[in-house]
DNA sequence: GAGATCACG
DNA sequence: ACGTACGTGATCTCT
């Protein structure tokens, strides 16, 4: 039996453009990631088949004749992103340099076309495997045409073979009633209208049951009958109302099989490429990899030379051993726009390349055991008169200032710039870069990481040779990261915030914060001692010794063994969460004493054992700043984390007490007050709430008071908490459940508190439908500075992925905002400290708030400058405000 | 390595 | 009808 393949191109190609990072382009800023996900979604398939004949369907609009029919009809579907669409007509190329047939006929959807194929393709005596990312498709399943599923994952492409056994094991009945199905449930991605008011469950048991609608039909009760059948009365009643509907849903439901196309399996059969002109395609696409996995050759005559201009570059190298030609090297640096540095973490190896004309380029080693004066080098590459790209500029700096060297001079950091534009990719090493811009495979960065990469005992051909390749990737990329930020809109971003903000973390980092070791130690004591008698008294209540640290046991002991009712579930046993041992309390005295030994064990392990872990003998605890982790643009801290240190409860809070100034100084806090809320006010534009904040008075009260219709001095305690809590939860795009939950009130109250809010800040309502809207049309969203964050979630079929994209397209701008706000002010304290004279100087960074180490001299100077600095950061219809206090410990200031 | 829990804004 | 708040990092258990 011959088989012929056929591609759904539309569904395919908008899998690969979601599923495959929005940022591989070209050179030029062309995007490539369609075409690309495309490809390797083709090639997988073609292993796995292996079919005689190939095709792929596109579609062109939607029907017009199903617009006469129902004026609805497709009407929600919006248009495709620009970057998308302008890798269509490219596609199509490639496609047709493989030899591959399409089709497409103006008028008719993929689906239609799709059926027509399958339906000539069995009349001819063919089987056919339709692939596509829609179940729409699902009803063309026969014994003679397989469905393939195709789903994209996080780059991983998986598929699912629908055939009318997999489908009847799914679904419970024969894959040509899914059009019944639809016609009673509807479809709102196709503007199918179905029953109202029946929904997939009842829609799937009427359908299992009867098989079509037909029949459902046909056994629908007369008025003598018996109520309860075929479903109940309420049931009953909508489906006779909506019989109508129904039937035209059906109609809309199904896909065609007779489009007008001239179309015959054996004219599909797979053919050869055209290599010269694939291989021009993936040449100006920067395909490199594809070129080798299809074999394709360079065509004869001038295009060659054309097409491979870099075989022109020179590249050089020497190992610098001698100060004169140091002192030569750097003297021709200096005179550069910029030169490329790529520097090991221990700073005994440093790579630096630099372009001598358009075709030429020049890279030169230094070795800390081959050059004399090494330190001294150093310090004059590093100097602000050389003008250098890097990778990861804020580690680089905290090495250097290590070593006693104050760094300047970086104008270009391809980490950061990668972070900006893709900032939830993850990692950023240069490897993967090289991958995912150029499609290029390079060398590992461990190959002269490793221990002894370069020792005596090592042979330097290797590491040395990625070492050289891995710095003019940097070189590369600063062009094609510059082009891009400039193109998004994030070059002010990148030059006035981002870069800036390197050296000021490698300060802060370099400086650390002074912890009182001798009080963290006794701390630690009274834990251990307090530890064990909790544990004693809850082996006492449970009757038996076991881990209290696990879950699993301990579920056992309270649900099984003394019987408690479980709360939760979780995937894998019984919940024991904080939440649900709350809801426990006063039950079984053993959930006191739980909720205690967790406690107390979370501040020993993490906090006195985790903290003691990282003093080094300066007793100045050194975090690490993460400049390119977080989603939204805040910073993290790891090794150790110094921004979840305990406040909330009183003994927790006794750790505070415990980071303190030196003798002589002190510390000063300074936090921005309500900086979100105050954002959403702004940004959403909103009258209310701005004018809550610009009277002064306490937001929660003004809020509640304005909700609940009381004055001010009338709002009571209990509807401060709640009017608090909606306006958190507005910030995190709460629903009324969640409120529900937080606040201890019903799903009802909840939202009646929602709607009221909704209400007085109207503008808030009108805000949020916006920026979920606009981030749909776009695919990101954006901070007022210009930081973005691609929501494809927003895309998904899935209700709960899709739910969660409009949650972070509502949060992301304003806890992004928030970021960029004090990432500034961080940059304008350390320069004002400097300026000044002072001595202060940044110690940590908490998200909304800033610690400064000073003499005690400084104090009120400080104070000053700090709110200043913070408050003067952007001029917005609410005014920001930062409070401030000096202590000796940050207890005391905070 | 994943999952559960809990510390922070 | 769904499943239920955004962003992090560290520690512990268990497979």
């Amino acid at each position: 039996m011959k088989k012929l393949m056929v591609l759904d191109g539309n569904s395919i190609v908008n899998r690969a453009f979601y599923g495959v990072s929005q940022n591989l382009t070209t050179r030029a800023g062309q995007p490539t990631n369609a075409i690309f996900g495309f490809l390797n979604i083709l090639n997988k398939l073609l292993e796995e088949e292996k079919p005689d004949a190939l095709c792929v369907t596109f579609d062109r609009k939607a029907p017009t004749f199903r617009h006469l029919a129902y004026e609805g009809y497709k009407a929600t579907r919006k248009g495709m992103p620009d970057e998308l669409a302008s890798q269509m007509p490219i596609l199509k190329d490639v496609l047709g340099a493989m030899n591959i047939p399409m089709y497409e006929l103006d008028g008719w959807e993929a689906d239609d076309l799709l059926g027509t194929i399958s339906a000539k393709d069995a009349a001819a005596g063919w089987d056919t495997v339709v692939v596509t990312g829609d179940k729409d498709s699902l009803q063309l399943v026969t014994d003679r045409t397989t469905v393939k599923l195709v789903s994209t994952r996080m780059g991983r492409t998986t598929t699912r073979d629908m055939t009318p056994e997999a489908f009847q094991e799914e679904y419970g009945f024969a894959p040509i009633h899914i059009i019944d199905l639809k016609a009673l449930m509807g479809d709102s991605s196709d503007n199918i209208p179905g029953v109202k008011g029946v929904g997939e469950k009842t829609a799937m048991a009427l359908i299992r049951r009867y098989g079509s609608i037909d029949a459902l039909y046909a056994a629908m009760p007369t008025p003598e009958m018996a109520p309860g059948e075929p479903a109940k009365p309420g049931v009953v009643k909508k489906l006779a109302e909506g019989e109508g509907d129904a039937r035209m849903s059906y109609d809309l439901a199904t896909i065609r099989t007779d489009a007008p196309i001239d179309f015959a399996p054996e004219d599909n059969l797979r053919r050869e490429a055209d290599n010269g002109r694939l291989y021009q395609l993936f040449l100006d696409l920067e395909f490199a990899k594809l070129i080798d996995k299809y074999h394709l050759t360079a065509p004869q005559g001038e295009v060659q030379a054309e097409a491979e201009p870099s075989s022109e570059v020179t590249c050089s190298s020497e190992v610098v051993t001698d100060r004169t030609r140091a002192e030569e090297l750097l003297e021709l640096w200096r005179k550069k726009d910029c030169v490329d540095v790529l520097a090991l973490p221990s700073l005994d190896v440093v790579c630096v390349e630099c372009w001598l004309s358009e075709s030429e380029s020049h890279a030169a080693l230094f070795f800390s055991d081959k050059l004399e004066g090494y330190n001294d080098f150093l310090k004059a590459l590093f100097a602000p008169d050389v003008k250098k790209a890097a990778h990861g500029v804020k580690s680089l700096c905290r090495a250097l200032l290590d070593e006693g060297i104050t760094p300047g001079g970086f104008v270009f950091d391809t980490e950061v710039a990668a972070y900006l534009l893709a900032p939830t990719d993850g990692s950023y090493d240069l490897e993967k870069l090289g991958m995912t811009y150029y499609n290029h495979q390079f060398a590992k960065a461990a190959d002269y990481l490793a221990e002894g990469a370069f020792g005596p005992l090592a042979d330097p051909v290797a590491p040395t040779a990625a070492l050289l390749s891995h710095c003019a990737l940097i070189g590369s990329l600063r062009e094609t990261l510059a082009a891009r930020l400039e193109e998004l809109g994030m070059m002010k971003l990148y030059q006035e915030i981002e870069l800036p903000l390197c050296s000021v973390l490698a300060e802060m980092e370099t400086a650390g914060f002074l912890i009182d070791r001798g009080a963290l130690v006794s701390f630690g004591e009274m834990l251990s001692g307090r530890i064990d008698a909790a544990q004693a008294r809850i082996y006492e209540l449970a009757g038996e010794t076991f881990n209290i640290n696990s879950t699993q046991q301990l579920g056992h002991i309270l649900f099984d063994k003394l019987g408690l009712p479980p709360v939760k579930k979780t995937k894998t046993g019984y919940s024991t969460n904080a939440e649900v041992l709350d809801k426990l309390r006063g039950k079984h005295p053993i959930i006191e004493e739980i909720l205690d030994y967790r406690q107390l064990t979370k501040l020993k392990s993490t906090y006195v054992d985790g903290l003691s872990k990282v003093i080094p003998p300066d007793g100045r605890i050194h975090t690490s700043f993460q400049n390119t982790v977080t989603a939204t643009g805040r910073l993290s801290s790891t090794e150790p984390n110094l921004q979840n240190i305990p406040v909330r409860t009183e003994l927790g809070a006794e750790l505070r007490k415990m980071f303190v100034a030196p003798a002589g100084k002190v510390l000063v806090d300074a936090d921005y007050s309500q900086i979100e809320l105050r954002l959403l006010a702004c940004m959403a534009g909103d009258r209310a709430m701005i004018d809550g904040f610009n009277s002064g008075a306490d937001i929660h009260t003004i809020t509640a008071s304005q909700v609940f219709g009381v004055s001010p001095d009338e709002v009571t305690p209990l509807m401060r908490r709640s009017a608090k809590a909606v306006n958190f939860g507005i910030v995190y795009g709460i629903s009324p459940f969640s409120l529900s939950q937080d606040i201890g009130v019903t799903v009802a109250q909840a939202k009646e508190y929602m709607d009221k809010y909704f209400q007085h800040y109207s503008g808030v309502r009108a805000y949020m439908d916006a920026v979920v809207e606009q981030a749909k049309a776009d695919g990101y969203v954006s901070t007022l500075f210009g930081r973005r964050r691609w929501v494809p979630e927003l895309k998904s079929s899935n209700f709960n992925t899709r739910s969660f994209g409009e949650r972070v397209a509502l949060n992301a701008p304003i806890q992004g905002t928030a970021a960029d706000i004090i990432k500034l002010a961080m940059i304008r304290v350390r320069d004002r400290l400097r300026a000044e004279g002072l001595e202060g100087k940044l110690v940590l960074q908490v998200h909304d708030e800033l610690i400064v180490e000073c003499p005690e001299s400084e104090a009120e100077t400080v104070c000053q400058l700090v709110e200043e600095e913070m408050e003067a950061v952007a001029a917005l219809p609410v005014t920001l405000v930062a409070d401030t206090a000096a202590g000796r410990t940050w207890a005391e200031a905070h």
